[in-house]
DNA sequence: AGAGTTTTCGCCCCATAGTCGTAAACCTTA
DNA sequence: TAAGGTTTACGACTATGGGGCGAAAACTCT
């Protein structure tokens, strides 16, 4: 079967779509979304097909595989394979969900089905680590932000503060970020109108190129 | 089933370990060794007892699962998920192999079966990712080496040249490396002899740590 | 006009990577 | 024993890029 944590960025926090179940095992407790598949499907296909009761497919922008769960303790009934996906929401939509379904903080999770706690931290975990070293942000922002409201997203997903500072100078240096011409307006409270930025890719790009590895030579990406 | 991309750098080139079927389909041709489960077993256990056949299990430094491949025309015949592994020999072994099994160099693969040589080149590429930016190279090297054999091993996995100063010293100060007292003698052709060293640790761990997702403050890792 | 807010940007420090050249330590051969 | 060749070690220098700070810019509101 194919299971799906789908995060997304809401009120600051980095949350998680999660369902619950209606039948044993674990009848009534939070899981992730996800199911059987059919006959000569897909796994991504499979995970999307079940996701779209949840999510519109269309509002997920990003989606990769996880690994596979083979535990034979993992489902207390039946020897079970699980293959996790992870999604990414933009921050901006607000998806409809159906009633029995709602997103959870990613830090307070109430307690889970299944080993789906521990799928949940390595999906988390997944994204942090790439937000270091690629340009899987795209996923997590709007198609344009000021560098505030990107820093926020950043802290809330990784968990920690980001210098802003720091934060443009970096994914700019990468080529990771341009700037669109225009200004946000500022809000109620005054303050300067902050730059608008884009990413470059909406596709997972790596950006980091490690010393050791890096093929010898004087030749630089030139700064342009 | 399961599969296994069992990689070691043999005579300075990167190889994989292949196997040559005997039936249909791809009769004759070389592919990945692997095979069901069966009821009740770990994906990890299932290919660690495929291998078995192959490598003598207390062979294998790392494994790692890689990804789980599931296109409906992956397999001729029949619909056939697989969970590929990634697995590790130290350069110092040389495991007896079945007749029917080999040693290919990653560079000037045969045509190989299924969607094989795409597993092949995947495994590849995480090998190379994570020798940079985790202490994997203890999967790859001897329990006690030079530098410069080192330096072979990084350019032989990562296939282009390494310099063996700047190895020394990035692996030094990431605490990756310790130096045990000892010489290498020289060899006929004389020079000066070569100080030993060993992995610190013999278990994957992460030792960068990228800029934005730093925590910020002013504390820092003691040189020590 | 002035106070408060938010963003931008330049400046300086420092950690670490990349390169190069020289010294050290060993062999073989004359 | 001296000289030449080979391999490793290590210091010096440079370049790059992150981290932090503070001042200036561009607003809103009173």
């Amino acid at each position: 079967m194919s299971l799906g944590v789908v995060l997304q960025v809401r009120d600051g926090v980095l949350q998680v779509l999660l369902w619950q179940r209606a039948r044993a095992p674990f009848e009534g407790s939070w899981s992730l979304p996800g199911g059987y598949l059919v006959p000569d499907e897909t796994l991504e296909t499979s995970i999307r097909r079940h996701l779209a009761d949840k999510v519109d497919v269309r509002e997920l922008s990003h989606l990769e595989q996880l690994e596979t769960l083979s535990d034979p303790q993992r489902s207390p009934q039946e020897w079970q394979l699980a293959t996790a996906y992870l999604g990414l929401v933009p921050s901006e939509l607000d998806p409809r969900v159906p009633s029995d379904t709602d997103w959870h903080p990613v830090d307070g999770l109430p307690a889970l089905a299944f080993d789906h706690e521990a799928i949940v931290l390595a999906g988390r975990e997944r994204l942090r680590a790439k937000l270091s070293y690629t340009n899987l942000g795209f996923a997590l922002a709007p198609a344009e932000f000021t560098i505030s409201e990107l820093r926020d997203l950043y802290a809330a997903a990784l968990g920690h503060d980001v210098s802003a500072t720091n934060l443009q100078r970096v994914l700019l240096r990468r080529r990771v970020l341009e700037g669109t011409g225009r200004l946000r307006p500022p809000g109620p409270a005054g303050g300067r109108p902050g730059a608008l930025f884009r990413f470059r890719k909406q596709t997972l790009e790596i950006t980091d190129q490690f010393a050791v590895l890096r093929p010898p030579g004087p030749a630089r990406v030139p700064v342009a």
